[in-house]
DNA sequence: TTTATAGTTAGTCTTTTAGCTAACAGTCAA
DNA sequence: TTGACTGTTAGCTAAAAGACTAACTATAAA
């Protein structure tokens, strides 16, 4: 039960819902962008990579000061295509793209 | 957002996911099966089947007395895949399977 | 019509979860 | 080494969710 219940419950807030989208788009992102999409602090946005990482759906690496997040490679692919299709047309989603077109760089 | 969050939110808690893996094997149940299945009240019992259906994942038949569930026809398929293979293995899962031999019908 | 059965709804309690602030750890540049 | 910056961890609060009991609706049988 472990493995599908934990990845459901990782994917069944609204806010990582969000960023596995963002991640669907933009191969990496790091914590300081998430926060920003989300509007959230850098501690909220912590705890839910965290909990993403754990459901294995993302991965993260560390370079310098930084933590960049992206895709597991393990995703299953049934739901990352599902999801795709669903979040495609989402106007939160939507939104979120236009956002992240804007959030050039943490770094500058 | 809607649609897959809901779908996320309707399976990320445990009896709901035994109540769906339940209707991949049973085609149809009544929901006093469904309350001694998950050992939990009908009350309890009756507000999970709600939420299973406002999210579309599974639908009802009133006959008699009687309330009938089974996956709804619209289960997204990929995610249904998915669900099955991850749940096939799965060691709750399977003892419910034996259980569910045992529970010959609520109306005896 | 009365009684029993199947299920839902309302109200309460408890646990879980998402969010915040504050404090800490690690990395880099003056 | 000091200071600035990125991110995580700890502790708290508030809201959401799951479970129960009790009361109610609806159907069927005595």
């Amino acid at each position: 039960m472990k493995t599908a219940l934990e990845t459901m419950k990782a994917l069944s807030d609204r806010n990582r819902l969000r960023v596995v989208a963002a991640l669907m788009d933009r191969e990496e992102l790091c914590a300081c962008q998430i926060s920003e999409l989300l509007q959230v602090t850098g501690a909220t946005a912590s705890r839910h990579m965290d909990l993403l990482i754990r459901s294995g759906l993302v991965a993260s690496r560390k370079d310098g000061r930084w933590v960049h997040y992206r895709l597991g490679s393990d995703f299953p692919s049934p739901l990352f295509q599902w999801l795709e299709a669903e979040l495609q047309n989402d106007r939160d989603i939507k939104a979120d793209r236009k956002t992240l077109a804007k959030i050039t760089g943490c770094k500058a």
